[in-house]
RNA sequence: GGCCCGGUAGCAAAGUGGCCAUGCAGCGGCCUGCAAAGCCGUCCACGGCGGUUCGAUUCCGCCCCGGGCCUCCA
């Protein structure tokens, strides 16, 4: 059928065409790293990853380039290391290894690039240097600004014009800019601020140009995908994509804009300012990341959705129903094909709940299955559709015995002992002794079931 | 104020001009020594008012409510 995709720009769906046949090219906005990523912010993380794992699968003889920037220079960086005392590099380093250990553990791919926006100071002055040149913008008292008004078709991609932002009040007039809405590309350092040497003297880069650059050197003038939160469109994506396309004279940066919704906690958007945030790492501590990362695909990747504790919970049921209907059909490889009603679903517009549906009805067929081989079948064919969502690849019984972190309870031994000596209570039939026994696991979390094949046990949730 | 999204059962969340979403939770049954898991059945829906239509949760209009962006933000 092909993937379809909701362009920003047009505000529509489309049909998804990457420029190069052999090369398909997304790039999506990263972490600022000052500080742990909370669950918000692993959203695009983790829809991008899907989305990633579809092109690999829907363009095989095809290179995919998945690229996510890494912020280390920023006003937010330089004042958190400066109330830590530590070096900017120390608190980067330390906040990036975080970032990619919590986004692993969400089962998320690697990106194939994670370019660091220190690492590309000189195309940054490059494209500073160009856009001055061809009259898109002016240095002035040690700065450069993008000149809005030397752009028609500026606000196109947030579906704005420069009046209306001009009237916000929000707007921070400095008395160099040509223009109110003229933005920086360049600003100057003081002594302890971190900066670089360029024609316009010591200083750093502004917000926006970073992206511009790291996308231009690794993945070229204009690409397939860029991706991002829907907070971004405005400012940043519109500015990135102005200085990208005046630098380059084509329009635009990127062929599909695509932005996901924000993550509501107590309906109210979660986010830093508003300090109603749980962190990735904390999450991890209550859940498996893969119950986090079921629980943020339950949403459509352009709706908000609601994050809650007792959410979180239903949701990680919902999944321990997949891993059941797998433990009960035995290991069993996954099949090559994703089934075609789960690449239907995810086709269109990445609807990650209509897919997992879809496998809520694998199960549903696997769990009524009477041959063992056709559950077996069937059970390759749910791993197989799990996998396209980077789901359902973990081993039943593990996902079963997982357990919070600081939790103490039974080790393994003594819960295969406590079984076998209520096994030997049944035989006897003293049913009483082997309630108790259960009663005394259950106490403890742990939950036992007697099945055709023996006593098996999970940790409740 | 400007621009843009939403409102679907107890909860979460898809979707559709006429028939079933799906999951969690609840209720009844089957299975089980009893449970658990599973299966079967069941309860509970489309914010309000109009319009178009044979038929509207779906299309159109108005209203109410909620959220987002408007130079920190995923």
């Amino acid at each position: 059928m092909g993937l379809k995709l909701h362009n920003t720009l047009w505000r529509k769906k489309e049909e998804f065409q990457p420029l190069d046949p052999n090369h398909v090219r997304m790039y999506v906005c990263g972490p600022t790293v000052y500080d742990f990523a909370h669950i918000g912010n692993a959203r695009p993380v983790i829809v991008f990853d899907v989305l990633y794992r579809l092109l690999k699968r829907l363009y095989p003889k095809a290179k995919v380039t998945y690229v996510r920037n890494v912020t280390d220079i920023d006003d937010k960086i330089n004042d958190r290391a400066a109330a830590n005392s530590e070096t900017i590099r120390n608190l980067t380093d330390r906040t990036l290894k975080q970032y990619r250990e919590d986004m692993l553990a969400l089962l998320t791919f690697p990106p194939d690039h994670e370019p660091r926006a220190t690492e590309f100071i000189e195309p940054i002055i490059r494209i500073a240097q160009k856009l001055i040149d061809k009259g898109h913008a002016y240095a002035a008292e040690g700065h450069v600004l993008f000149n809005v008004p030397s752009m028609p078709d500026y606000g196109k991609l947030s579906g704005r014009n420069r009046d209306e932002m001009v009237a916000g009040a929000r707007v921070d007039v400095a008395p160099y800019k040509r223009d109110p809405a003229d933005f920086v590309l360049w600003k100057p350092s003081r002594d302890d601020q971190p900066g670089w040497d360029s024609p316009w003297g010591r200083g750093r880069p502004g917000w926006h140009i970073e992206c511009s650059a790291m996308a231009m050197e690794l993945l070229g003038e204009s690409f397939d995908i860029h991706g991002g939160g829907l907070d971004l469109i405005f400012p940043h994506h519109e500015n990135e994509n102005a200085q990208s396309c005046c630098a380059t004279g084509s329009w635009p940066m990127a062929r599909y804009w695509l932005h996901n919704g924000m993550l509501n906690f107590g309906s109210e958007k979660m986010s830093k300012s508003l300090g109603n945030f749980r962190t990735v790492n904390e999450l991890l501590r209550d859940a498996p990341g893969e119950a986090l990362r079921y629980y943020m695909l339950t949403g459509h990747y352009r709706q908000p959705l609601e994050w809650t504790n007792e959410g979180l919970k239903e949701q990680k049921n919902a999944l321990d129903r997949l891993y059941q209907a797998l433990q009960a059909a035995g290991d069993a490889p996954p099949a090559n094909e994703v089934p075609l009603s789960v690449m239907a679903a995810l086709e269109d517009d990445l609807n990650t709940p209509l897919a997992l549906s879809h496998l809520h009805e694998i199960a549903s067929q696997l769990n009524k299955a009477a041959d063992p081989a056709e559950k077996r079948r069937l059970a390759g064919e749910l791993r197989a559709a799990g996998a396209i969502m980077g789901l359902l690849q973990g081993d039943a019984v593990a996902w079963f015995r997982w357990q919070p972190a600081g939790v103490a309870s039974l080790d393994e031994t003594e819960i295969a002992g406590m079984i076998q000596r209520r096994l030997q209570a049944r035989k006897a039939k003293n049913f009483a002794e082997a309630d108790r026994i259960r009663d005394e696991l259950k106490s403890q979390g742990v939950v036992l079931e007697d099945t055709a094949g023996g006593t098996t046990w999970k940790r409740a949730s």
